[in-house]
Formats: structure tokens, sequence, C-alpha cells
DNA sequence: TGCCCGATTAACT
DNA sequence: GTTAATCGGGCAA
């Protein structure tokens, strides 16, 4: 899972025919208490305990709503939150839906993207290889910078946020002093 | 059955 | 910098 995080970043992600390049995400997993899988199956996070490659969507503060992409290997619960894209494809609709003119606002942090992208717990589930999900590895080399997750308030002191380099998407900035 | 709290965001002081 | 919005899951009673 440590491994798969970095080499999403860069990938491009499509959801109905709109998205664009990842470039922040979030690494979760079974045995630290921030996961959701944290204590075992539930109706919620069932997907995360399937095989991977498919989508975790749940609802967040009773408002938004988060994507995570469930990992291998299968049965450790272990998933990436999407947390910022690059917009690339789909922006008139995109802004649209989120009602603002800024395209670096348009899928900067989870709950924004998935208004953009206008994914639901509809969505919980379903293979991102398939329609209306698309998945593209990414085609050129990408600088990766690692640091602590957001918005948490347990085992803060993981470094398994990933993002791109000097990416002006990001929802927070790294506090990577080379960057 | 009830209570508390969160992998968030936007608006307001 | 602070706080409201808003709801389902998880845990205590």
């Amino acid at each position: 899972m440590l491994e798969v995080a970095p080499d999403l970043i860069g990938a491009t992600l499509m959801f109905d025919g709109v998205g664009g390049r990842i470039v922040e995400l979030e690494a979760y997993h079974h045995t630290e208490p921030a996961a959701h899988s944290f204590r075992g199956p539930t109706p919620r996070n069932a997907v995360m305990f399937g095989p991977p490659g498919f989508a975790y969507v749940y609802r967040s503060y009773g408002i938004h709503w988060c994507l995570n992409f469930v990992c291998e290997p299968e049965g450790s619960a272990a998933a990436v939150l999407i947390r910022a894209l690059e917009p690339t494809v789909g922006l008139p609709v995109m802004r649209r839906r989120r009602g603002v003119a800024d395209v670096r606002l348009l899928c900067s942090g989870p709950g924004r993207l998935c208004e953009a992208l206008r994914i639901t717990a509809a969505h919980n589930g379903l293979a991102l290889d398939q329609p209306p999900f698309a998945l593209f590895a990414r085609t050129g080399a990408v600088e990766v910078v690692r640091g602590p997750r957001i918005g948490i308030t347990k085992a803060v002191d993981k470094p398994w946020r990933y993002g791109e380099k000097g990416s002006r998407f990001l929802s927070k900035p790294f506090s990577d002093p080379s960057s």
C-alpha cells in the first residue's frame, strides 16, 4: 500500500467524462486508529475489506463525500484517500457544479473533488477501471513529496500524505523546505 | 436508544 | 483565527 500510494501521484482519474491528475492523497491502513477500517468490518467500510481496485466513498461531517481507492493486498483494508486533483477535463462542468471560477478551488480537497466529479455514496463499491470510473497510470516522471496527514486526530505522526512537488492544486502546501 | 464526534468546507469576527 | 452546518457510525447505557 505504501508502495502504491506514491505511484498514484500524477495518475489521471476520470469520472463520467470529467477528471484530472491526482496530485495529493493519503494512505490509511487498518492497523492504525486513524483509519475507518481500524475497528473491523462494518456496513459502511465493507468495501475496504474487499478486493483492491474499488472505490470506497463515505460521508464526511454529514456534508461532504470523500473518495478512496481500496489497495492491495486484499483483506488488509488499506486505502488511499484522494485529496486533490489537477483538473484537466470538463472544467466548465466542474465550475458549474462547484459554483466557483478559480480552477485551483475545483478539486483541491476531498470534499471539493467529489462535488466537482459528482461522486456520492451511489458510487461506493464501484470498480475503478469500469465506467463511470477510469484510471490511467502517469506517463512522465513526477517528483513526489511526503508529509503528515491532514484533518485527523489519531496517528497524526505517520507521514502518509503524498503529493506532487510544487503543485498549485494541493489542498494545503507541504512543509517541504526544498520545494 | 441516545450521545458524541469526525479522513471538511465556507462563512464570519 | 474561529465556528456553524449536518448526519451516520461507533460506543456507552
